[in-house]
DNA sequence: TGCCAGGCCGGGT
DNA sequence: ACCCGGCATGGC
């Protein structure tokens, strides 16, 4: 457990905490360089909810291939990606690699969906939140980062999602430890925010923005970046 | 050219 | 409860 039930608390009186909050400040930083990132990309819940699955471990230019193409199919809904077999969803999302991986991890999320929820993703995301999550952790192929990326991407749950982005960066600002997991990180931004989907959303994107740019992997800390004197 | 990308699972310790 | 190999395409 971290510090006690601050969520009510508004964001300016945790600078007065013997610790400041640079959680927050981070946020700032990254909003004040990039500006706003728009996301997630993609024009509906469901094409959000599928790009989840398929941008696992994998460049979203891939993902966005993959995409076009069931749009161009003619399938990215509900019920057309349902009634397809995997071998042909396979066959379309190739471009996003571990096409077969994907193809079964999908229409595990679509046949849990159809099988409790008549197929309404309105249904679905009217669930309990709590409840919704734990749901979601049971779907073979869907784990913390998917299930919160459908949470607050195309859901609008107030979930922060954690990636390896963000772990690596807050581990190169001595933020967490190197033996930190998903549930302690994620807790790290929920107990140092106020809890806001807009705020949540922003601050993930403008997270994956500065991996990409200043803290790949196997890269020494970089000089430039914009919040390297927090 | 090898390494990397918006993870997750299953089997072995 | 951890650790690790496997999964795969496309960009630089």
């Amino acid at each position: 457990m971290g510090r006690k039930d601050t969520s009510a608390i508004p964001s300016q009186h945790f600078a007065s905490c013997d610790m400041p909050n640079k959680i927050l400040e981070i946020h700032h930083a990254l909003f004040a360089h990039f500006g706003p990132q728009h996301w997630w990309p993609g024009d509906s819940p469901f094409e959000v909810m599928v790009g989840a699955v398929l941008t696992q471990n994998t460049n979203w230019t891939n993902v966005s291939r993959a995409i076009s193409n069931l749009k161009e199919a003619d399938l990215l809904s509900f019920n057309k990606l349902h009634a397809l077999d995997a071998g042909a969803l396979a066959d379309l999302i190739r471009p996003a690699g571990y096409y077969n991986l994907k193809a079964g991890r999908l229409k595990n999320l679509l046949d849990f969906i159809a099988g409790e929820y008549g197929g309404s993703l309105t249904d679905l995301f009217g669930t309990d939140l709590h409840s919704l999550r734990e749901q979601l952790l049971t779907v073979r192929g869907i784990g913390p980062e998917t299930a919160d990326s459908i949470l607050l991407y195309a859901a609008g749950k107030p979930v922060f999602v954690v990636d390896a982005y963000t772990y690596r960066i807050l581990l190169r600002h001595d933020l967490v430890a190197e033996e930190a997991r998903y549930d302690e990180i994620q807790e790290l931004f929920t107990d140092s925010l106020p809890e806001d989907v807009q705020l949540y959303n922003e601050y993930h994107a403008l997270l994956v923005r500065l991996g990409k740019e200043y803290c790949k992997k196997n890269r020494p800390a970089c000089e430039t970046c914009p919040v390297k004197d927090i």
